[in-house]
DNA sequence: CTGAAAGCGCTTACAG
DNA sequence: CTGAAAGCGCTTACAG
């Protein structure tokens, strides 16, 4: 069997013959070019050649050629996607869809070695990077792109104030014997780690005992093991902030199978505010980023990039604490 | 200001000239083309001039040039990409990075107008839809790409045994009186439709009466209000088929909040078994997904199509009931 | 207002 | 084994 034959591509050139004009004015009409000024009956036809041939035209090509490419690609290096980051990227497409923008997500950092690095087939004109901009291997990655880059998330310091506002939460409670819970995810080790600095501030600040670090373990059972473990080594009530959400929700089944009333007993603070945050037992205590400046900034510093001017743009994060009944 | 002027290309002119080959040579090494034979030592010499030059092909050009792309493109219509999909797409990414393919993701079907239609800007030799193949809307936005398509959703049939698994299973465990709990989610309104039919057919089937149909409100304080109203409709106990897991965890708030035994006084199926379905109170019972044939043959029919070979895959789903606690 | 022509950077027959 | 050359499809000065 012979590979299929390259199947015949539909041209400008084709557009162009078909209403007897030359490539050139197609390109004008298609591309709506504001130098030239092409009567209508013309633009009419060659917009109906088009349509009818169904050409469209071939994007490398046009690449080649003009040097700018309308590409937004969005490096997401995790080990899943939250519904959170989802849903602002699927926002952030609609909005740059709106200037000719086309916003493509790209996971994970291609460690690999013998392969081509993704550059070699794809040449976006920006970058938005969500991985960890002081880890070098994600220097390394993006380098090649020879891009401008965005780095969306926030620097450490916004992470130790997750931890903290969940501590001082739990301490003005009344909770004094604070816990970490830690999540088993290789690839969120960092973030956490700033997290749970932010924790120890609180405590010291707090004039608390230093707080317990802990992995909660990804099955139920060993989860209820090790934190009914952990619990004997401070008196109750306990404070417990969790790394995320799911770390939470693992935390308040360990509990409830424990039986360990929350939040009398043990308050629980979570991290992201994710959808099924609210139909937690009890409803989770937790905290919400905010992203500032906002989104329409954000839009305005791509758009200025990818026309190559140079723009200075910074991810300002904010957090509230979303009070339910966990904590 | 002016725009940025554009910043030069290191082409593989400039590596030939390093290293004093010709153009040829440079891309034949780069490419490792098995169909010439270049003695090592020119082998790393073109080799180390291009990464002391940082050199990496243009991929438009590259593109143009030989008309394969290497890109497959994901298509994600979906409003929010759940944690099973992502790490899905990981993994695929991975495996496809080993044949050179790069693996990028677009959400959304992208129905404004005035704007080029995405394939203006890329050209991916694969097109993996993760839509309603039924859609002619999808249909219009995968048909511009001109590649072939990989269609990865199951059918309605399998949707149907969604519902109807669930629904056995509670009727068979003595439940009667079977609910449908459907999302309020819009872009998800069809498959939630193949569920509810399952579950009408198992209570054909079962002798029960029409299960009643109900969307549950994502404010905790409205569902527990509707369920309870619906409730009322019939006698206990009930069968809840939740049209997913994250349903099925409001249900399980809601069925809390009203002091409702679960499972004895109503019992809660879920779908699609997300990692968090072990945390639920009581741990959810849920429908998890498998993909037939498995991920090897879709990497090879992938790899084949980027190659203009033509091959025949289907999407074959096939469902198992884990069981927890909730039913 | 329209067209002929150059050239983006690459790969790949082809000639040596 | 290596190099000169063609050409992928497009955009865009430039000449008319």
């Amino acid at each position: 069997m012979e590979k299929a034959s390259r199947p015949h591509r539909i041209t400008s050139a084709d557009v162009a013959r078909a209403c007897g004009v030359s490539r050139a004015t197609v390109s004008y009409v298609l591309n709506n070019d504001p130098r030239q000024t092409i009567p209508l009956e013309t633009r009419e036809r060659v917009l109906q050649a088009a349509r009818e041939l169904g050409y469209s035209p071939f994007a490398p090509a046009r690449l080649l050629r003009s040097g700018r490419s309308q590409l937004v690609l969005a490096v997401l290096p995790f080990e899943q996607v939250d519904p959170a980051l989802s849903r602002s990227l699927k926002e952030l497409e609609q909005r740059l869809a709106l200037h000719d923008l086309t916003l493509l997500s790209y996971v994970g950092v291609h460690p690999q070695m013998g392969t081509m690095h993704p550059s070699a087939h794809i040449t976006p004109s920006v970058l938005l990077s969500y991985a960890d901009q002081t880890d070098p291997l994600v220097a390394d990655f993006l380098q090649p792109f020879h891009a401008p880059i965005l780095h969306l998330l926030g620097d450490a310091r916004i992470e130790e104030q997750v931890g903290n506002m969940q501590a001082q939460y739990l301490i003005q409670s009344g909770k004094r014997s604070l816990l970490f819970l830690a999540s088993e995810r290789k690839d969120v080790q960092r973030l956490s780690h700033y997290r749970f600095l932010g924790v120890q501030q609180a405590c010291l600040q707090g004039e608390c005992v230093e707080p317990v670090l802990c992995v909660l373990p990804s099955s139920r059972e060993e989860a209820r093991a090790v934190l009914q473990d952990t619990l004997t080594k401070s008196p109750s009530p306990w404070g417990i902030c969790c790394y995320n959400d799911e770390v939470a929700f693992a935390a308040l089944a360990a509990l409830a199978d424990e039986n360990i009333a929350v939040p009398l007993t043990a308050a629980v603070v979570g991290c992201d505010n994710i959808p099924l945050a609210q139909w937690s037992l009890p409803a989770l205590t937790t905290i919400a980023f905010h992203n500032e400046p906002g989104l329409d900034s954000l839009i305005e510093a791509i758009v200025a990039l990818s026309r190559g001017e140079s723009v200075s743009w910074k991810a300002q994060k904010t957090l509230t604490l979303i009070t339910r009944a966990s904590a």
